[in-house]
RNA sequence: GCUCCCGUAGUUCAAUGGAUAGAACGCGGGCUUGCGGAGCCCGUAAUCCAGGUUCGAAUCCUGGCGGGAGCACCA
């Protein structure tokens, strides 16, 4: 597909120089929602129009000619007002859908980032504080762009950055000490209201905020090496040291669950002495000002012109931004060169990653441009923002363990009872990947907890359910004696069949619904790429799986004889190739049964 | 106050300046001798307002109105 892509781009190109008509951005090759008007669809004839001093409908006509002369197996015709579209033939759906059943793993896998090794950082939850349903959205979205650039064939070093020092530690362990009996180190949960009680405190209390205060400084400094001064101070590093083991257990725990892994691990706790000494030669260098005491960057000196920053405190202690300035020279240390780094951040962060990726231009040149942020919406409750500041917080524990329970319940007498616990699992973490992955990745989503745990519409356990609903087709056709046990036969087979000619004709509207859509799905793993845009493959995956359902609906597949069924066999089979390597890519895992 | 983002069916979201604005949830009606009903079919219902650019605007520009975010010692 994607060969006849650039095919069609060089034709046109070539008809752009012979017309002297400039190329604009405008002038597109696409792919149509409708399939009403082909495979794929050009504009160029109105686009072209004015500029080449004809009628759309006449330039259309004079591309159709050059096109249909020039391609093989495709009918071109001209439509509406001016549109060029493109219909493939039997012959060279033949030869795309041979392309997905002989190499299903690699099917949709492109070329753009080849020889590429890209840093992608995302997830950042803190520990002492509680991993809310924003850090799975982080997770899901920067496991997704992950993947997306992996399957153009690059490196993906997986980074996560872990908040672990700071005034927000600070105020959680102000609690463990002033509480001792209330919460304990050990577990998470606890951690998390401990913190929101520290705030609390650190707000009404002066008293408590010089004692939260105090501790932020000497925990630094004891992390920096000093030795504790006194018993109080060995209490402290031991609670801390406990509550970081604590919080990265619970962390872990929810990355198995979530099929996410990370392939380094950064704290701010070693960022933070690190970043400290680059802003202080940045100050000599004059990178860096100083300002009513602080050591700050003046965001003016950007191009667009950006707000001021503190990058060290009054106090002396590094401030987020100087801990990111540190990150950077840990990533080009433990990882090495790389050609790009992509940092997920939530909207609300925008300017701060603006700064960050200008002052990183100018301390490291080699990194500019290419040292940048992506961001994503932010999630918003119905009731207003949700803050793990004040303890109003959804975990992401406690929404994906509601989403299993669901799961369960619907799964009796389906599946095999030692299985219920895996698939629950998958169809929590898919409802809630889908759900932040199907709308475009800048906007705010808002988040109602009820319908979040609908397993209904458009969601991944539909998805997921097309997908078993298939394998279990296919099964059901091998039980039946009409396709063979073994996968590679299987693929040869499948694929012979196709060869034979006439197949396609026999088939019904909605399979060959199905088998056209199923054979875009390189085009859309690449423009999915191309715009950073996972939502663009979440609802191709929706339009396929509807096509799918309904031809499913419509007549029945697997049938008593043979060369009825394996054309069908063979469609179905490239549909879910498609189904299945478009929900891995999006970090949701297609099952067999569900 | 300044800067940025967003206003599409009752609700949550799609739509690459292009063809009849597409789904899902909800609501109403239907689908048994069929491979998994977490499904399918039919119906219901929308581009915030006013100008402008364009052969063509939900999309671009200007001005309103409404919502959200950011703007110095938090992360």
């Amino acid at each position: 597909m994607r060969a006849l892509w650039q095919e069609v781009e060089a034709q046109l190109a070539a008809l752009s120089e012979a017309l002297a008509v400039e190329s604009s951005s405008a002038a597109r090759l696409t792919l149509p929602e409708s399939l009403e008007h082909g495979d794929l669809t050009i504009n160029h004839a109105l686009v072209w129009a004015r500029a080449a001093g004809e009628s759309p409908r006449e330039l259309a006509e004079c591309i159709r000619a050059r096109l249909a002369q020039s391609l093989a197996g495709v009918e071109v015709s001209v439509a509406g007002p001016g549109f060029v579209n493109i219909r493939l033939c039997p012959e060279i759906l033949t030869r795309l859908l041979q392309e997905a059943l002989r190499s299903p793993t690699q099917w949709g896998a492109g070329a753009a980032r080849q020889g590429q090794r890209v840093v992608v950082e995302y997830t950042q939850p803190n520990p002492f504080k509680a991993f809310h349903i924003g850090h799975l959205m982080s997770n899901t979205i920067g496991e997704a762009v992950s993947r997306i650039i992996e399957a153009q064939g690059a490196a993906v070093v997986r980074a996560n950055y872990q908040g672990d020092v700071g005034p927000h530690v600070a105020k959680a362990l102000w609690a463990l000490l002033a509480f001792p009996e209330a919460y304990s180190v050990e577990h998470a949960e606890d951690l998390g209201k401990a913190y929101a009680r520290g705030v609390r405190a650190y707000e009404e209390n002066e008293g408590a905020r010089r004692a939260i205060e105090a501790i932020n400084v000497r925990l630094y400094a004891l992390l920096e090496g000093e030795k504790p001064k006194d018993a109080r101070e060995e209490e402290l590093l031991e609670l801390y040291r406990k509550g970081r083991e604590a919080s990265l257990r619970h962390f872990a725990a929810l990355y198995q669950m979530l099929d996410t892994h990370f392939d380094v691990f950064f704290f701010e706790s070693e960022a933070a002495p690190v970043g400290k000494r680059i802003v202080e030669e940045g100050l000599r260098s004059g990178v860096f000002e100083e300002s009513e005491g602080a050591v700050v960057f003046r965001g003016e000196r950007c191009n667009p012109p950006l707000h001021t920053r503190v990058f060290l405190t009054r106090q002396g202690t590094p401030t987020y931004e100087a801990k990111e300035l540190g990150l950077v020279r840990l990533k080009q240390d433990r990882i090495g060169p790389f050609d790009e780094n992509i940092t997920t951040v939530a909207v609300e962060q925008e300017s701060y990653g603006k700064l960050i990726a200008c002052v990183v231009g100018l301390l490291w040149p080699e990194l500019a441009g290419r040292y940048q942020f992506l961001t994503h919406g932010l999630l918003q409750l119905t009731t207003g923002k949700m803050s793990s500041r004040t303890g109003e917080v959804i975990t992401g524990e406690s929404l994906l363990s509601d989403l299993r329970r669901r799961a369960l319940e619907k799964m009796e007498g389906r599946v095999p009872p030692e299985r219920r616990e895996e698939v629950a699992t998958a169809v929590a973490v898919a409802a809630v990947r889908f759900a932040v992955l199907r709308q475009g990745r800048g906007k705010n989503i808002r988040f109602d907890p009820e319908a979040s745990l609908s397993l209904t519409g458009d969601s991944g356990p539909y998805l997921q359910y097309t997908h078993a609903r298939l394998v279990s087709l296919q099964e059901r056709a091998q039980r039946e004696g009409v396709l063979s046990e073994d996968e590679a036969q299987r693929e040869v087979v499948l694929s012979d069949v196709l060869s034979s000619g006439g197949w396609w004709c026999a088939l019904p509207a909605e399979a060959q619904v199905v088998a056209r859509l199923a054979i875009r799905f390189p085009l859309v793993v690449d423009r999915a790429h191309e715009e950073m845009e996972p939502s663009i493959l979440a609802q191709y995956l929706l339009a396929l799986a509807g096509a799918v359902n309904r031809w499913y609906d419509t007549e029945p597949i697997v049938r008593p004889r043979q060369e009825e069924t394996l054309p069908r066999l063979a469609v179905l089979a490239a549909a879910r190739t498609s189904l299945a390597r478009g929900l891995t890519l999006l970090g949701i895992t297609p099952l067999e049964v569900m």
